[in-house]
DNA sequence: ACAATAAATGACAACGTTGTCAATGCTTAT
DNA sequence: ATAAGCATTGACAACGTTGTCATTTATTGT
C-alpha cells in the first residue's frame, strides 16, 4: 500500500491538517515546518490520494472535453498540449463523445454529469449544436466554454478563430493569383463559421470588385463526400470554375479527389483551397493551400479560460478570437497556366 | 446538491447499505427491497459519487491508455468505442501521452501512477518500446495489456494484428496482378510489426517462386517522410520497380506523394499499396489498397481483457491475435498498363 | 509589562461510499 | 415443535482527505 497523509504526519512529527496545508500551498506554515513536512513527503514517497482529496473537497479537479466523434481527426492532434496542461494545473482531462442529434447519448451526458462531477466542460463543434449542453450545465451550475461555438451568446465564454478575416485573406489570395471565377463550397446552415467564412469571401470579392456568382456557391456540409459531389458537377459545367475554396480540409480532400479522378491538374487546370489545416493537409498531393486555425492554441486557451474560471479568478476577457494565418501550398496556382 | 445514498435509503426506507447492495447487483437482496429501492433511485435522481465510491473500495475504476502522440492520426478513431465501452463497463477511460524515449515523459507517468491509482494500463506502440513501463507497473502490481507489442513476452497479455498474415495476403495480391519487381518499405527496427510484415512479404515471394532483391528493400520509419524519400530513390533509379508496398499508410502517403510529385501516375505507372487502413487512406486519391488493420477491434478487445483481468476472471486466452483483412482500392493495378 | 492581534498548529467532524459482522426473519429437516 | 441453516437486512467502522474551529505560540502596539 501507498504511503498516505497519516504516514507522512508521523515522519514529520506533526499533524495531518499541517501535512495537508503544505501539499495545498495554504497560508500559515512556517517556514521550517513546511521543510520538515517536504521532506518527509519526499520520504515517504507519497502522493495524495486523489479520490479522497476530491470526496473531501467536494470538486472532483477534472474537466471533461466533448468531442464529435465525426470531426475527431481535426482533434486528436490537439491533446498533447491539453494534457500537459492539465498535468500542470492538477486537473484531469476526461474525453467524451457526444453526438448532438442522438438522444441516447443525451442521456448519457446527463448520467455523465451527474456521477463523474466534473469542475468543468469544454464543447467542440458541432457537440453544441442546440443549446442542451448549455442548458444541462447551467442547471448544475457547472462552467463551459465552448471552442469555436456555433452560436456566439452574449455571456458565455468561448474561444474561436476568426472565420472571417482568414476566408477573407484566403480569397484575396486567390484573386490576386488572377482568380475570377471562384466556387465557394459552403458548410452547414446551422454553424456560425459556414457563414463567417462566406462572408468573409464575399467581402473579399466585393473589395476587389469581383463579380459575385451565386451559382458557384454549393452546399458541401463540411465532409469529404460533399466536397467530392460538389466538386464533380462543378467539374461537369461548361464554365468552370478556376479555383474552388472548400469550407475546410475534409471538403477540399474530397475536392483535390474528385478533381484528380478527372484527370484535371492541381494547380494547374483548377487551384483548390481549405481552411483548418489539418494533420494530413501537408501530406495529400500536392499540398492544400489552406488557412492555419491553430485547433491545439485554441483548445489550449479554452481550458485556460476555462481553469481560471473554476479557480475563482475571473478573467476580464472571457470571449476570446484568434487570429488565423495563410498557408501555402501547391494547391493553388495563377489560373490557366 | 446532488442526492445521495442516505436521500435515496430515506425515500425507500431502508439501511444506506441495502442502497449499496441494488446499486453494486449484489447478493441478498428481495426481489421487493430491489424494487422499491430502484424506484427510490428514479425519484431522487440519484447517480453514486464515483470518488466516494472509490475511496470506499480502494479503487480507482479508472483504465489509462498510454498514446504516442506522433501516431494519434491512427488512434482517434478509436475512441468511440472505448469510451462506450468505459461506460458500460463503469470504468473511465483515461488517455495519456508518452514519449518512451522522452525521460520528462517517464518522470511524469511515474507521479501519475502514484496519485491518479489507475486500475489498469493499456499501451499502444510504441510507448512500450523499452520495458520501462512494464517494470514500472510490475512493481505497483498494475494489469497491463498492450496493443500490438513491439516485441511479445511469455506472460504478457496483449491483444495484436496479424501482421505477418496481412503483408502475406498483400503480397499475394500485387504478384497476382502480375508484379515481379516489389519494393518494401520497412518499418522501424525495433518493432516486431516491421519484421512481421516482411517476412509476410519474402513468405509470399517464396511461395510465388518470386525473385527476392534485397536492393528493394529501404528503411522507411513508419513515416511519411520515409516514405517520400525511399520513394523519391526508387524512382530515380534505371531498374524501378512497378509496385512499392509501404510498411504502413503514413509511409504510403509519402510514397504516393512522390510519385504524384514526379508525374507518374497510380497505377499505371507504379501501384503502392499500405498497411493499417487510416481513415484518410481512403480519401487520399486514387484510394490506399491496404490491409485493414481493426485498430478500434485491437484496443476495444484490449480493453475488455484488461477489464477481466481487473475483475478477477482470468480469461483462458490473454494473448490475442487479430485476423486482418484486404481493402481493395485504385492504388494498385496490373504493371505497365 | 501587558493586552491585543496575528500566525501557526492541531483535534475532530465532515465528505459518500463499501466492507464487516451481527441481528433478524424465513425455510427446511428432524 | 425445534434446531439448523440460509437469505435478508442493518449498524457502524473504515477509506484518506479537507474544512471548521479551538488552541497554542509569536508579534505588535501601547
Amino acid at each position: 500500500m501507498s504511503a498516505t497523509i497519516k504516514d507522512v504526519a508521523r515522519i514529520a512529527d506533526c499533524s495531518i491538517k499541517t501535512v495537508s496545508r503544505v501539499i495545498n500551498k495554504e497560508l500559515h506554515v512556517s517556514e521550517a515546518t513546511r521543510k520538515k513536512v517536504e521532506a518527509a513527503i519526499r520520504v515517504a514517497g507519497y502522493a495524495p490520494n486523489l479520490s479522497a482529496r476530491r470526496l473531501a473537497a467536494q470538486k472532483s479537479s477534472s474537466i471533461c472535453l466533448l468531442l464529435y466523434p465525426g470531426f475527431y481527426q481535426s482533434t486528436s492532434s490537439l491533446l498533447p498540449r491539453l494534457l500537459d496542461l492539465g498535468y500542470e494545473e492538477n486537473y484531469e482531462i476526461l474525453i467524451q463523445h457526444y453526438f448532438p442529434t442522438h438522444s441516447q447519448s443525451k442521456k448519457m451526458l446527463v448520467e455523465l454529469v451527474n456521477q463523474r462531477r466534473y469542475d468543468g466542460f469544454l464543447t467542440t463543434p458541432p457537440c453544441d449544436a442546440d443549446g442542451f449542453i448549455a442548458d444541462l450545465l447551467r442547471t448544475y451550475k457547472i462552467p463551459l466554454v465552448q471552442v469555436n461555438p456555433l452560436n456566439r451568446s452574449e455571456k458565455m465564454p468561448y474561444v474561436a478563430g476568426d472565420d472571417y478575416q482568414g476566408a477573407y485573406k484566403m480569397t484575396e489570395h486567390l484573386i490576386t493569383l488572377g482568380h475570377r471565377r471562384i466556387s465557394f463550397l459552403m458548410g452547414p446552415r446551422n454553424m456560425r463559421s459556414s457563414f463567417d467564412r462566406f462572408y468573409g469571401f464575399r467581402a473579399a470579392l466585393d473589395s476587389y470588385h469581383v463579380p459575385f456568382d451565386e451559382s458557384l456557391v454549393l452546399d458541401s456540409e463540411f465532409t469529404f463526400d460533399g466536397g467530392y459531389w460538389s466538386t464533380k458537377s462543378l467539374i461537369g459545367r461548361g464554365d468552370r470554375p478556376t479555383a474552388i475554396f472548400a469550407g475546410n480540409d475534409e471538403v477540399a480532400m474530397g475536392s483535390i479527389f474528385a478533381v484528380q479522378e478527372s484527370g484535371l491538374r492541381i494547380p494547374d487546370d483548377i487551384s483548390i483551397c481549405g481552411h483548418d489545416d489539418l494533420d494530413i493537409s501537408k501530406r495529400v498531393y500536392p499540398g492544400i493551400t489552406t488557412v492555419h486555425q491553430p485547433s491545439e492554441t485554441l483548445v489550449e486557451q479554452a481550458a485556460r479560460l476555462l481553469i481560471a474560471i473554476l479557480k475563482g479568478n475571473q478573467p476580464e476577457q472571457t470571449q476570446i478570437l484568434i487570429p488565423s494565418k495563410l498557408v501555402l501550398r501547391k494547391s493553388t496556382g495563377r489560373p490557366g497556366d
